[in-house]
DNA sequence: CAGAAACGGGG
DNA sequence: GTGTACGTTTCTG
């Protein structure tokens, strides 16, 4: 059979000792699980004598395919041995025997997630509409698809892309309100008084235990007890057929709360399209509330990297948007407000209604951009979301170095790391600003500063010369380190740069030639994306934990920064100004004379 | 003063 | 989940 869906998340489970990957996806209502057993794990493995390393990965390894392929590294064509496993975890396992090996120079692409590397690899884009073939199947492993209404198909083809931007997602945003009368909640002592429930499909309620005035009745859902309370919750994501929650905080407040009170009470969040629980990701020290196929965006994260602010609460966030202040009610005071009733409940009410639209709301404002991002990095919107910039970039860029057939670097020890984290960079020339109240000011500014000089100094790891040799004219020579880049051929990062910027002044023109207002507005997104992708890229050489880290790209690029800055204000002088506040990639200046 | 620990957001 | 935050402020010895 053949069904048109959105992919909307992916995961892998192990079934008869073999991997597994799932694709949540969505046909309108109905929702559609894609399953593709034909996806197995593998690294590479460099060796000065590849075929005595043949031999000894042989003798190490069972249910392995081992071939000699030849791959770029850094633009140079090597040859490497591409190990095959049967499973994500038999890698995992055998990945420190092998690198041990006499032979083994190195081994690459070893630490990439699996479900990862196939959305890479078949060139699924998650977000988009993709055309799926397959055989219709009843049942598969513990998953009951009569139960959970899911409909499953088992790929038999190759995922055809759908000339078609899907944006149609069905957005809930929630929050929880808590009796917590003794400091910061405790959520084996504290209740939970109310659930706050928005969405984009016309659900708009607050669910409690009490009610008060009848002016509220349009909204507040009263039910009989807590357990009523998320059951009733639960409901109404599982039966509306949310694409995306989001909530602000909720990875670490309200999802954990909501589950330990759920389970004081006895009721199942089985919200996973597949029947599954909710499940925490281990991030760093920190967790992330998952579900399967049911996408959950924390609003918090996103913030801190979609503006700049000294603070991020939802009423600082929703203020700098909107220009509106929201209800308030102190925190320390919520559970008064409850057990006084009356117009103080109402009051409460008005508050717990008024963060989920604003919540909702800022899910809309941002979104979009991180949709565009989510599609052109090609990986989950759940990871994306999260993502600090800089590793969206690198993601961006495996990718990229994929279709390039460059095996990407590894990430460097931690040793180095400490190593490298002394290094400090000087960065962008700023001149004090001049204090006063000044006249006849203008203003310059390099478009896009970093980006055109790595493009135009030609700045990348894989064309920088290490020897000391004498230059004729071949290299692109930085004005601080003398740091030689080749003229040619083009860097790898300086091609992705260059490539998504031409990507970028064709969906300008596009939007220029565009009369739809919604159709311009979603290509103006795409640009911003790509913009905000792009100016990224010099970051990636400043951070020792990414993997194309070079100090000595991130001292070229701004050191020519520095020059060209500096030259700007010489030459504007020239014409009667002068400079009376600078930043890496602009200044300010005063009409002097002519 | 350097290195360790806490913090953010949420109620 | 084939990778384990992060940058800044405050505390402590």
């Amino acid at each position: 059979m053949e069904r048109e869906v959105v992919i909307l998340d992916i995961d892998y489970i192990s079934y008869e000792d073999k991997p597994v990957i799932r694709l949540f996806s969505k046909d309108g209502d109905k929702n559609v699980i894609l399953i593709d057993d034909s996806f197995v794990p593998y690294l590479y493995v460099y060796s000065n004598d590849p075929d005595e390393c043949i031999d000894d990965l042989d003798e190490l390894l069972d249910n392995v395919k081992i071939e000699k392929l030849n791959k770029k590294d850094f633009q140079i064509e090597k040859t490497f041995i591409k190990v095959t496993f049967t499973h994500p975890q038999e890698l995992s396992k055998h990945r420190d025997e092998i690198r041990d090996l006499d032979s083994v120079v190195q081994i690459r692409e070893f630490d990439i997630p699996f479900y990862r590397r196939y959305l890479m690899d078949r060139d699924v884009i998650p977000m988009t509409k993709v055309k799926a073939s397959g055989e219709k199947l009843d049942s598969f492993s513990a998953l009951d698809s009569e139960k959970h209404d899911v409909e499953i198909i088992k790929l038999d083809k190759a995922l055809q892309r759908v000339d078609e931007n899907f944006n149609d997602f069905r957005i809930l945003s929630f929050d929880l309100e808590v009796r917590n009368p003794h400091g910061m909640p405790d959520s084996q002592e504290d209740e939970i008084i109310m659930i706050g429930v928005a969405s984009n499909f016309g659900i708009n309620q607050v669910i409690s235990t009490k009610k008060n005035s009848p002016e509220r009745d349009d909204f507040v859902c009263q039910v009989s007890s807590e357990k009523e309370m998320i059951q009733t919750f639960a409901d109404i994501i599982k039966e509306n057929n949310v694409d995306i929650i989001v909530g602000y905080n909720s990875d670490n407040f309200d999802f954990p709360y909501l589950i330990d009170r759920a389970k004081i009470n006895d009721v199942d969040l089985d919200l996973g399209m597949d029947g599954s629980d909710i499940r925490f990701i281990k991030r760093g020290f920190t967790n992330a509330a998952s579900m399967k196929g049911l996408i959950h965006v924390d609003l918090y994260l996103v913030m801190r990297r979609y503006m700049t602010l000294e603070r991020y609460t939802l009423e600082r966030v929703y203020y700098e948007l909107f220009g509106e202040e929201k209800i308030d009610v102190p925190g320390e005071r919520i559970w008064e407000f409850w057990d006084n009733g009356g117009e103080e409940l109402d009051n409460l009410f008005d508050y717990s209604l008024d963060d989920v639209v604003s919540t909702l709301k800022i899910a809309e404002q941002t979104l979009p951009l991180n949709l565009e991002l989510t599609r052109i990095i090609g990986q989950p919107l759940f990871d994306v979301s999260r993502m600090a910039t800089g590793q969206q970039a690198e993601w961006f860029l495996v990718k990229q170095a994929y279709f390039d057939e460059e095996v990407v670097p590894n990430k460097q020890g931690s040793n180095f790391t400490d190593r490298a984290n002394a290094e400090d960079n000087e960065g962008g020339f700023v001149l004090e600003p001049d204090k006063g109240l000044h006249e006849n000011l203008v203003q310059f500014d390099f478009r896009s500063l970093y980006p055109s000089i790595i493009i135009s100094k030609n700045i990348s790891p894989d064309v920088l010369v290490e020897d000391d040799v004498e230059d004729s004219g071949e290299y692109n020579v930085s004005p601080e380190h003398d740091l030689k880049f080749m003229k040619t051929p083009q860097g790898f990062i300086p091609s992705v740069i260059d490539k998504i910027l031409q990507e970028r002044f064709r969906i300008k023109r596009e939007m220029k030639a565009c009369d739809d207002p919604t159709e311009k507005k979603a290509l103006d997104v795409q640009q911003q994306a790509i913009k905000r992708l792009a100016n990224t890229m010099y970051g990636i050489y400043g951070f020792p934990r990414f993997r194309w880290y070079s100090f000595e790209c991130a001292k070229a690029i701004t050191s020519w920064g520095r020059q060209y800055i500096k030259y700007a204000m010489k030459e504007s002088e020239k014409y009667g100004f002068k400079a009376i506040y600078a930043d890496t990639d602009g200044f300010y200046a005063k009409y002097v004379k002519k």
